[in-house]
RNA sequence: GCGCCUGUAACUCAGAGGAUAGAGUAGCUGACUUCUAAUCAGCAAGUCGCAGGUUCGAGUCCUGCCAGGCGCGCCA
């Protein structure tokens, strides 16, 4: 799968056979065979890979860790592996030293498999849905959901290369109450530009775009719609707003980096009846009981703290309802596991949600809800006030105008989504070393700089076109040169934490997804470009040394395809200058 | 009151039970006739919120406290 699994589960292998043969000969008292983790030490002088294994071993076996350790090493066979040396130190570890020749055999990898470096079969084709923002089209999209956003963005980059059929879909909630309350803020909004005084609902939506939406809508049909019945006016006026806070919903995301499969309405459950199918099916199934007038769903029965109204006594369902008609038709859809992203405030609602996909037969294990804890804006080091009421907020779109893209991005990815985050403004617009976007970015533009004057010194024979260099192809590809450089020159402490960051990028990518944490590749970038710099600063890679440039090449252009890898996933530009 | 998240250097945060807890920023000292100084080298900075427990070993797991954030609707 990648160079680094194969040498840990190499290494793994040596180690079991090991302690089977030391059962085997009487020299371990121990029934079966334990399980060996091999881990990257933290301190170098412990060797590439560690095992405490025969700390593990140490109550069954009735012998100190230590005594342990050497009774495995003295059966340990290094034949035919990458071991060049091992030890055993501390409380009981045993450290292998590894032969340099995996770095080399890393590098060439990442070479050979350029833009497809990092991808895995890790999802066997297993389809997943990563449903995020799902923002109320009632108003813009503000900071929290730009983290929602990118999280799930990243996430569902993560899981599409590690080989997971991804479908990223977006729930509009455009019915219920929330739009019947759109629709009044609406009329209020179209009379004023009208020039009448009408008032406005307590619990209205005073954002400035409504403002706007229906001076625009004023202008365009006057007030034809006057004469109309406030039901068909509502109508008319909620249908045209939601159209275009749809999509400027979607032109905000798309200038994001955010896209979407789908995009699910909620109106389009009740529209086609399925709503009404799921409340029967859940009647028929004796999943919920009436009380109080109301329609209660029995969730408790599945770890709920409460049933849960799904329809009210007006005979309007709820919000729940609903989306327990969406699950259905999610898992309908036959994905086998789906992924929401949802906002810190939305925490509760996990305990009912997963209730309900139990109700609906289905394990509540395949439904997985990522919270995302709050944003706070900052800006100068102050909180940046925000005001709701006062329709005072700054928005997605404002945050991208002011910082840019990329580094937005970044920003928002940058920390663990179960931690809150500071989004310090006047740091993300900064075009200096404090800001972390540039630095990624500033460690590819050099490289692709480098490979610039390779082609101009003739080291690289064949330029692609457009010679810019910040291509997606591996320069392995253009330059047979590269496939017999001697990469055993690369023998720098650098030049080796560059290789081994390198060979490490496929298991990155798997641990990210597997734990969804989108952030640790944001971290990932970021140490890579940091061993980078240093390197680049102490040592040259064009000089007169052929074969030394040949090999430096090689690893700075492996180090450039993964630096555009891991930006890939983060949905952030990798520019050949800047 | 109950539930979820958080508490690690002055600040913002990394750190799936391992050996001497890391990074960036801020502070101080230095490096551009050099493949891009949006960079680098160095110095200084810690009772990992507190108290118990589990373990050969705890920042990491368990329990209880303390502090902050967010929830606990026939709102979404």
């Amino acid at each position: 799968m990648s160079i680094t699994t194969d040498v840990k589960e190499g290494l793994a292998a040596a180690v079991r056979k090991a302690i089977q043969a030391a059962a085997a000969k009487g020299d371990l008292a121990i029934d079966g065979l334990p399980e060996v983790t091999l881990e990257i030490p933290r301190e170098k002088e412990h060797g590439d890979y560690a095992t405490n294994v025969a700390m593990t071993l140490a109550r069954e076996a009735r012998k100190s860790p230590r005594q342990i350790a050497e009774i495995i090493v003295k059966h340990l066979d290094t034949s035919g592996s990458y071991i060049a040396s091992f030890e055993v130190a501390g409380p009981g570890f045993i450290n292998f030293q590894l032969d340099a020749r995996w770095l080399g055999e890393a590098l060439r990898s990442a070479e050979a498999e350029g833009a497809a470096y990092g991808r895995l079969h890790l999802g066997a084709g297993e389809k997943i849905q990563v449903e995020f923002v799902s923002a109320n089209p009632t108003g813009p999209l503000h900071v929290g959901h730009g983290r929602g956003a990118v999280v799930g963005s990243v996430l569902a980059n993560l899981l599409e290369r590690a080989g997971y059929a991804v479908t990223r879909e977006y729930y509009i909630n455009d019915a219920g109450n929330q739009i019947a309350n759109f629709a009044k803020s609406l009329d209020a909004r179209y009379r004023q530009a009208l020039g009448e005084e009408a008032p406005f609902p307590e619990e209205g939506y005073h954002g400035r775009d409504l403002v706007e939406l229906m001076e625009k809508f004023a202008a365009e049909h006057g007030d034809s719609y006057l004469k109309k019945s406030a039901e068909e006016r509502m109508a008319a006026l909620t249908r045209y707003a939601l159209a275009a806070k749809l999509e400027a919903i979607r032109e905000d995301l798309t200038a994001f980096g955010v896209t979407f499969d789908v995009w699910f309405s909620e109106q389009s459950l009740h529209d086609g009846g399925e709503l009404k199918r799921t409340i029967e099916w859940l009647q028929k199934k004796g999943h919920v009981y009436e009380k109080d007038g109301a329609l209660w769903l029995r969730s408790t029965a599945y770890g709920d703290d409460k049933d849960r109204v799904v329809v009210r006594e007006n005979g309007m369902p709820t919000y729940i309802a609903a989306d327990i008609a969406y699950h259905k038709n999610k898992f309908e859809r036959g994905f086998d596991r789906v992924i929401n992203i949802w906002g810190a405030d939305h925490h509760g609602y996990i305990p009912r949600m997963k209730a309900a996909a139990a109700v609906l037969g289905y394990d509540p294990d395949a439904l997985e809800v990522l919270i995302v804890q709050l944003v706070t804006l900052l800006r100068n080091g102050e909180p940046v006030v925000m005001s709701k009421r006062a329709g005072e907020l700054v928005t997605l779109a404002d945050v991208i105008e002011e910082v840019g893209k990329d580094a937005a991005r970044f920003f928002f990815v940058m920390r663990s989504a179960d931690s809150h985050l500071d989004f310090d403004l006047s740091l993300a617009r900064s075009r200096s070393a404090e800001n972390p976007v540039y630095y990624i970015q500033y460690a590819h533009a050099r490289i692709c700089s480098i490979l610039r004057q390779a082609v101009e010194a003739g080291m690289i024979p064949e330029v692609p076109p457009g010679s810019d260099l910040d291509l997606g192809r591996p320069l392995a590809e253009i330059s047979p040169g590269f496939g017999r450089a001697d990469l055993s020159l690369l023998n720098t402490e650098s030049e080796i934490d560059l290789m081994k960051k390198i060979a490490l990028f496929p298991e990155e990518v798997s641990q990210a997804a597997l734990r969804r944490e989108p952030h640790a590749m944001a971290r990932y970038a970021l140490e890579l470009a940091g061993l980078f710099h240093p390197f680049y600063n102490t040592y040259r890679v064009i000089t007169e040394d052929r074969g030394l440039s040949m090999a430096r090449l090689v690893l700075v252009d492996a180090v450039r395809l993964t630096l555009k890898n891991a930006l890939e996933i983060l949905g952030i530009a990798a520019p050949g200058r800047m």
